[in-house]
DNA sequence: TTGACATGAAACCAAATGGTATTATATTTA
DNA sequence: TAAATATAATACCATTTGGTTTCATGTCAA
């Protein structure tokens, strides 16, 4: 059983979110995220920390840059959260569905 | 463009998830919930608004009981963010078939 | 080797978060 | 009607969070 936690943890910021966004498109270290935001470096450093302790996001030291990459597998297991849910949804469709044949039913025998 | 902050603020906290499990499987008014939990019953009526406000559970009032009821379309459209991340899974699995046929390639021309 | 660059680390701060206890209100039920 | 029940509302508290500034460290390049 998996500790959903650090990684819906990390998706609750936007900045965050976004960070996530960035790194689908091409790998970047710090300098590079940290222009796209307003805040100051440390700031984003400080949220790749914590997207780095949930796995969502690999470091790898290149002289004296930290490449960033996207870790797709943590976000999988995340979904695997919201498919639990899929059942329900069928559950709730199939109610509909009932709930519809039903009404025919009725309709019919009156 | 959905504003996804409310769902995924709500899903960062693991009393809120467990409570959204737990309305997958029925409808619950606040005391059921609360009963389940070592934490006072004010404490999860502040969870249930949290998640009210984002729309993952829906309030009903029948007499002095408030049902609570488990709404999936957020969670849905919650997932809709991670299908984003779906065509990088794809570029990368993409990436890795061409590795290993550019190798099969090299390996025949030698 | 010296200066510029990329980052780490620490101290600090305001606001948000997750909890509590207490009191008040509305609805059942005996 | 009075007591019990289900919840709301408020005030309060400790901790976490998301940000800042400042200073230290390691690496590249002239």
């Amino acid at each position: 059983m998996m500790d959903y936690q650090p990684v819906f943890r990390s998706l609750a910021d936007p900045t965050r979110r976004a960070i996530l966004c960035m790194l689908k498109e091409q790998d970047l270290c710090i300098g590079d995220i940290a222009d796209h935001f307003q805040m100051t470096r440390p700031a984003v450093a400080k949220h790749l920390k914590i997207l780095n302790e949930a796995d969502l996001v690999i470091i790898e030291t290149q002289g004296r840059e930290r490449i960033n990459r996207l870790n797709l597998t943590q976000l999988m297991s995340a979904m695997d959260w919201f498919n639990y849910f899929d059942q329900f949804w069928d559950k709730q469709l199939n109610h509909l569905k009932q709930v519809v044949e039903d009404k025919v039913l009725e309709d019919k025998e009156q």
